[in-house]
RNA sequence: GGGCGCGUGGCCUAGUCAGGAUAAGGCGGCAGCCUCCUAAGCUGUAGAUCGGGGGUUCGAAUCCCCCCGCGCCCGCCA
């Protein structure tokens, strides 16, 4: 049996094993006389193919001590204590200390796996996640969605590893791209199809004619300084046509299982007065100036050659001036703040952190993805030429349909277009999610069409096999919460648990390093994992003990999967 | 020209921050597995001098320098 005050629910797995690991390595290296630096993973902590969890700290002290890490190892390997509790044994390989995990831990893995809360973590900060801040002339397009999926994506993981967050939009209202759906709006009508692509249509003809007529310049002009006066006909025209624009987005958002907490409009900062008070902050580090009218910083001092404009000479603001006023807004608001942008905001990202520590303001954390770009080059909402999310999801669902249709012919329409629907939504997140934001993608309709290994319903499909099995096993009467774990003895069941072990030091890290590809790398080995043991250890067709144990370990892995999917926004179907 | 990022089998990607024990997957190719809990699955096989060159190290895909290629940026746009 397991002790009762080790069962605590809501309380990391991995982390507990790997907190003992370290706790006995310091003990040891103690008692040598041994000291290491201080540094991430001073330890050499790894998971490895060896081992559950290695270390190769003997090589880092070899060369301080003038000894072979052979010797080093041994030596520590003697020094340890023999008061495990998560740990078995340790082996000493060469000059790796290899640590497994013991029974009691995989008997306090399934028993909290199978809890109905086991899957939050302990972080408790306030955060502010920022994502996907498109400008309201337009629907999203595939570049777009990568912003959405990385920033949702975040902002499950930090509630899942315990965070409060808050996930915010922020309207640009003030800008040039606005401002030309006004204009185009009194020479253009909106024709009819979804609000945001209709709007699209008009802010696209707009930048037509003014290739023609330079009248439109000047009316944008116009629309600009006399939003920012507070001019009444222009602030309703411009606020209903974002808030048109913003319901067609926000209905693609739905879609993909993504919903903002609050919406933050730049005027808003304008109207407070936060952008004037701000602006005067400035002014008293000595570092601004008025060049040909403009008002401006000079971060030459901080390595930016170009000096950053913060009024125009016609007095009106600009973003990156109501960025300033948003960013103190949000760090007095949280304890930690992140931001999601596409490359090209790299610059002038940097120049706003500068500009922040300037005002003593601590500065956002910032993820920035490198660009997706179609085929035929990159996509410009200006010019007409993208793919929208919607097309995307249109697509990806009909073939989804099809696939379902052929594997389930038997269901009913209803059935099949649910199915389709969560599918697609699911691998259209997880081929976004699962490449890192460093990698610059080029969209591909052949890849975004395959739902094979490396695809969300593979992980849907497991999770929905899992379900199978337990819906079966509840029939025959076997309910699932049996507490057997040492006779789970087959390599592919004391993998699989190994692996839902490792949730929690998963969600642990993607929450603080912000990677949150990460957790596609995971969900991905946890189903190839509960696969195994699907092929090779039969549930329902076992001696009665066994089968309880089997079904137990089919419930944690259902759970595991359940709570993985729902991270990455991906719903995890019971039947598919 | 300068800054930032990327370069891993035919194609796409993980691993790089915190250097370690045979470079991990997918797609595509070839060969197998449905009287067996959903074959959107599983197994086997071929295929990589980790862009090139130098350096640091007992050890480099990983760190440093140079070069090449690709992307993004260098606006009184956002």
């Amino acid at each position: 049996m397991i002790d009762k005050d080790t069962i605590h629910t809501g309380v990391p797995m991995f982390l507990d094993f790997m907190s003992e690991v370290e706790g006995l390595l310091h003990a040891a290296l103690g008692s040598c006389g041994y000291k290491v630096e201080q540094g991430v993973n001073n330890l050499g902590l790894d998971v490895s193919p060896h081992a559950d969890l290695a270390s190769s700290v003997a090589f880092r002290l070899a060369p301080l001590l003038k000894k072979s890490p052979v010797a080093i190892a041994r030596e520590i390997h003697q020094a340890l204590t023999k008061n495990y509790n998560y740990v078995d044994r340790v082996e000493l390989s060469g000059p790796y200390l290899n640590f497994f995990m013991s029974q009691k831990f995989l008997d306090t893995v399934l028993q909290q796996a199978l809890a109905d809360n086991a899957w939050t973590g302990r972080m408790n900060e306030k955060v502010i996640v920022e994502h996907t801040s498109a400008n309201p002339d337009g629907p999203l397009h595939v570049g777009h969605i990568r912003n959405s999926v990385i920033g949702d994506t975040l902002v499950r993981i930090l509630r899942r590893a315990g965070c409060t967050v808050d996930a915010e939009y922020y309207v640009n209202d003030m800008g040039r791209q606005e401002a030309m759906v006004v204009v185009g709006l009194d020479h253009f009508q909106l024709d009819g199809s979804k609000a945001d692509h209709a709007v699209a249509k008009v802010y696209i003809a707009a930048n037509r004619l003014m290739e023609t007529n330079p009248e439109i310049r000047t009316e944008a002009d116009s629309v600009i300084s006399r939003y920012e006066a507070g001019d009444e006909e222009i602030v309703a025209k411009v606020q209903s046509a974002i808030k048109y624009a913003i319901g067609g987005i926000e209905e693609t958002l739905h879609r993909m299982n993504i919903r903002h907490d609050s919406y933050h409009w730049e005027s808003e900062f304008v109207r407070k007065g936060d952008v004037a008070e701000i602006l005067g902050q400035l002014e008293k580090t000595g570092l601004t100036e008025y060049d040909e009218g403009a008002f401006q910083l000079d971060l030459t001092a901080h390595g930016f050659e170009k000096k950053m404009v913060l009024k125009r000479a016609n007095g009106t603001s600009l973003y990156i001036t109501r960025d300033l006023a948003y960013h103190r807004w949000k760090s007095e608001n949280s304890d930690r703040s992140v931001d999601i942008l596409g490359a090209d905001h790299k610059l002038v990202s940097g120049q706003l952190r500068t500009a922040l520590r300037l005002l003593g303001v601590r500065e956002p954390e910032v993820v920035i993805f490198e660009f997706v770009s179609l085929p035929t080059g990159s996509m410009s909402t200006r010019k007409g030429k993208f793919i929208s999310a919607d097309e995307l999801l249109d697509e990806v669902e009909k073939q989804a349909y099809e696939e379902v249709r052929l594997r389930r012919p038997e269901e009913n329409e209803a059935f099949l277009k649910e199915v389709a629907a969560q599918v697609a939504t699911g691998a259209v997140r997880y081929d976004v999610v699962k490449v890192s934001p460093d990698k610059a993608t080029t969209f591909d309709w052949k890849q975004a069409l395959d739902f094979e290994k490396l695809s969300a319903p593979f992980i849907q499909y497991s999770h929905a096999r899992a379900c199978s099995i337990l819906r079966k096993g509840e029939a025959l009467g076997e309910d699932a919460l049996a507490i057997q774990a040492d006779l789970l003895t087959g390599d592919n069941e004391i993998s699989l648990l190994k692996k839902i072990a490792q949730f929690d030091l998963v969600i642990d890290r993607a929450a603080r390093e912000l990677k949150p590809h990460q957790l596609a790398t995971y969900a991905r080995e946890l189903a190839e994992s509960f696969n195994h043991f699907y092929r090779y250890s039969p549930v329902l067709d076992a001696e009665p003990t066994l089968r309880q144990a089997r079904m137990a370990l089919a419930r944690a892995a259902k759970n595991a999967l359940r709570a993985t999917l729902d991270t990455l926004g991906i719903v995890a179907l019971e039947t598919m």
